[in-house]
RNA sequence: GCCGGUGUGGCGGAAUUGGCAGACGCAAGGGACUUAAAAUCCCUCGGAGUAACAUCCGUGCCGGUUCGAGCCCGGCCACCGGCACCA
């Protein structure tokens, strides 16, 4: 059989498409499967090699179980709100809208030319007028609960790309677009309270099958850790300074304390500070430090005393200095700390600088450690002196401070409130009206979409303000409460919001009514199996699990968690091993490949390049091999015998069950190899039946589906081997009667000894010694044990 | 610094979870077919050693457990990813 990549796998695309026979159905009676890929940012790069391996695992593992009789829904959409789109717009003067229709365009042609097996009547974009109407629906719903509100803080801001971003899309103090160096900023901002889900995300870890990597990475994110507040009286002053610690048990090692320089209890005190000339100038010096200086100085500890005020030691009554330094920061606890130089690294060095007292107070507790968090015997500890348990001395020592109405225990968490907007156009509205009479005001649910105004110039404007500040028409409104004058929020929200929810739509993705309907999304929640990328796990994982577990709790969907299994692929290098970019001039285009080599050879390449979670570099040469495997496998068709060999029957049925469990496993690698090993066995043999090679295109179908689907017409077959029934295998066919074992003398391999899986130990023993070269080996000696593990090995120890 | 991961031929990678290390593919070398090339087919392919066997060495390094270790334990080294003055 001619092998045309050219012309067989458009005309199998187009069949599939008009035949519809990878669309889901709702309410089938047959087993449902959700499969879902992280939907693209339609760039106008197009698609990348990334992009392939993210899908390809999913396609495979889908287009099986549909072979297998279940009901997939196997969906794609485009992520299409964001910067890209919008800098492009602006570069080229053309809307984004124009932009985003042009790229999704492109895209789908390109994932179509792939053949992957999405249901393309499904397809969402989260910049559709009917899809971000829910969006700002579910921001409506999060702000009635008071979960959305507005502070005026210090925000990651880049100045570059003129936006507020979160801690997430500032990570390393670097913006997650343009990569400058974010500053921080006082602005006024949207936060969502995601830190009031903290714990159920954590709990929700518990229920869900994520990898252990991804788990714990959520959970470091979170960053729970449990201690207490302490309330420390200033020295002659009614007022006190309240600090949170993990191990509230080192109290009577405190020896000074330390504030956040933004701490507001020192403006409140200025009067009473006598080197506030001092303190003025130490908090001008750390604004101005820069991300860089802060990451990279850290170890030099500085610092100001706040002369005339000091606190009071609540266990002992001592007086106790007070300072200002920015290794304290304002954004966790209460942004002022009880310093424990005897037990804390950062205090210590802290105190060597400033020469203050250094108390032991856990007896061998480490300082190479940056907070001592062991247990230790308690010294100087008055009440504590002699515990040795830092469970027992932390409950003690907090009983205590219940007791005094000065101490409760308590939780922290690093993860901070989801800064929730951006001064941009390409997003979706903030549904609010701001009224000088009722303040901040839902946009009423009939009146949603709030749709996106046309604009002349999509420049942000100078100090972060969004391009829609501009557009009066948009910004001046009547308020929906009193119908006074009012207006409109001008921010839009960032491009993680219509992420954070995209797999519910597709369960409904045209209804006007409701998100989705809830006797879909019963069916088909939750989603069985989501593929993407590491890089997601602390930022669109969380938000959209954040998200869902919302509207768990308002009762309008069916599952807690939204995500019953998650797994991670690696990424593709470039041919020289380094990240592909395009300064390093080492990317490979996917759509290169699938013109010269076709799609079903890239599909077969990206899988079997190594371990699906790993990454590995691309390799030319290599991919050209598995286009060898293809077209020795279309050459087949060619020379097939009536009655199949029956030799072939063992290592086909061990094929069927080795591939059927590796697909499962995303073990793609080792399914292709073993359809490799079967058709080099195939050659051997010369006289494959029939049936014994369709079985084996049903075990490729998957992975290279166009010439599967080809070869099948040509053999004469009805239909589409695509949906044809998959292989069973029989057990006994799987099994070897005989086996090679390894026979051993002193553990070291000597023969290969060919015996039934069943032998016992005295036949093997006996067959084992009869062997030449054994017998040589154990002449003259004892055989002091004899080690036998049936169809493993067989192993002599002599003397 | 902390958390997670990885380390196996010339290369990408396998190894039923403690049982013949190197499956499968690539590259390389030799041969067949061909006027020639491409394509295809056959053979060799971890290192030392041998005419060929035999034998020895070999899974980042050092040590341990075991009849037996790529896999388990202890101690290092290197690289990759994440977090980072989080009290």
């Amino acid at each position: 059989m001619e092998y045309n990549f050219k012309t067989i796998e458009p005309k199998w695309q187009t069949r599939w498409e008009k035949a519809k026979i990878f669309e889901a159905v709702d309410f089938s009676e047959k087993p449902k499967f959700y499969a879902l890929v992280e939907f693209p940012y339609p760039s106008g790069a197009g698609m990348h090699v990334g992009h392939i391996k993210a899908y390809s695992g999913l396609e495979v593992v889908s287009r099986k179980r549909r072979m297998q009789g279940y009901n997939v829904l196997f969906p794609i959409g485009f992520d299409a709100f964001g910067l890209p789109a919008e800098n492009y717009a602006i570069k080229t003067n053309t809307h984004p809208r124009i932009v985003t229709d042009n790229n999704i365009k492109h895209f789908s042609e390109q994932l179509k030319s792939v053949g992957y097996s999405f249901d393309w009547s499904r397809v969402v974009d989260t910049t559709d007028e009917d899809y971000y109407k829910w969006t700002q629906w579910i921001f409506l719903k999060l702000f009635e609960k008071g979960l959305a509100y507005r502070d005026k803080t210090f925000v990651n801001y880049c100045p570059s790309c003129k936006v507020v971003l979160s801690n997430e899309d500032s990570q390393g103090g670097k913006c997650d677009i343009c990569h400058s160096d974010v500053i921080q900023k006082e602005k006024e901002v949207w936060y969502l309270k995601i830190t009031e889900y903290a714990d159920k995300l954590l709990e929700g870890l518990e229920e869900v099958d994520f990898p252990e990597n991804v788990r714990i990475q959520e959970e470091n994110w979170i960053g729970k850790s449990k201690g207490a507040f302490v309330k420390f009286l200033l020295d002659g002053a009614e007022e006190t300074l309240e600090i949170y610690t993990t191990r509230p048990d080192t109290l009577f090692g405190v020896t000074f304390m330390v504030m956040a320089p933004e701490h507001p209890l020192i403006d409140k005190y200025k009067d009473r500070i006598t080197n506030m000339d001092a303190v003025e100038a130490y908090r001008a010096e750390c604004q101005k430090k820069s991300e860089f200086e802060r990451v990279n100085l850290v170890k030099d500890k500085t610092g100001v005393k706040l002369e005339g005020l000091s606190a009071i030691n609540p266990v002992n009554g001592k007086k106790i200095p007070i300072f200002i330094a920015d290794y304290v920061m304002m954004g966790y606890g209460t942004g002022a700390i009880m310093a424990v130089p005897g037990h804390d690294q950062r205090d210590y060095d802290f105190a060597k600088a400033f020469g203050i007292e250094i108390i032991e107070v856990i007896k061998g507790g480490d300082l190479t450690k940056e907070a001592y968090a062991g247990d230790g015997e308690m010294v100087n500890s008055g009440f504590l002196n002699g515990l040795m348990k830092k469970s027992e001395s932390i409950d003690k020592m907090v009983a205590w401070l219940e007791e005094k109405g000065i101490g409760r225990a308590g939780v922290q968490y690093k993860m901070k409130d989801w800064a929730f907007n951006r001064q941009r156009y390409w997003g979706e509205p903030i549904p609010i009206v701001h009224c000088p009479v009722c303040g901040m005001v839902g946009v009423p649910y009939d009146e949603l979409p709030l749709r996106l105004p046309p604009v002349e110039n999509f420049q942000p404007g100078e100090d972060g303000e969004s391009p829609l500040a501009k557009i009066d028409s948009f910004v001046n409104c009547v308020c929906p409460k009193c119908g006074g004058p009012a207006k409109r929020e001008t921010d839009t929200m960032p491009q993680w919001a219509g992420s954070s929810w995209y797999f519910l739509r597709y369960t409904d993705p045209h209804n006007d009514k409701a998100f989705a309907d809830p006797e879909k999304l019963k069916y088909w929640m939750n989603v069985d199996w989501y593929n993407g990328g590491m890089e997601h796990v602390t930022r669109h994982m969380i938000y959209s699990r954040f998200w869902h577990h919302f509207l768990y709790d308002l009762g309008v969907v069916p599952t807690f968690e939204p995500y019953k299994k998650r797994t991670a692929q690696g990424l593709i290098l470039g041919p020289d091993g380094q990240k592909m970019s395009k300064s390093r001039g080492n990317v490979v285009d996917p759509l290169d490949v699938v013109s010269e080599f076709g799609a079903d050879t890239l599909r077969t390449y990206v899988l079997f390049m190594g371990d699906y979670g790993a990454s590995s570099p691309w390799n030319d040469a290599s991919m050209r091999g598995c286009k060898r495997f293809l077209d020795r496998v279309a050459r087949l068709a060619d020379r097939l015998a009536e009655a199949g060999d029956p030799k072939l029957e063992s290592p086909l049925h061990k094929a069927i069950k080795k591939v059927t469990s590796d697909i499962e496993e995303m073990k793609f690698n080792t399914a292709i190899a073993t359809l490799m090993a079967l058709l080099n066995d195939f050659e051997a043999s010369g006289s494959v039946g029939r049936e014994q090679y369709v079985t084996f295109l049903k075990l490729l179908c998957p992975i290279a589906p166009h010439l599967c689907e080809e070869i099948w017409e040509s053999l004469g077959k009805e239909g589409f081997i695509s949906v044809a029934a998959w292989p069973e295998y029989d057990e006994a066919k799987t099994v070897d009667r005989t086996v090679e074992i390894s026979v051993q003398v002193n553990g070291k391999p000597r023969e290969v000894l060919s015996i039934a899986v069943d032998a016992d130990e005295a036949e093997a023993s006996a067959l084992g010694q009869a062997l030449p070269k054994i017998a040589g080996l154990i002449a003259g000696k004892k055989i002091v044990k004899t080690i036998y593990r049936a169809g493993k090995i067989l192993n002599f120890v002599v003397k």
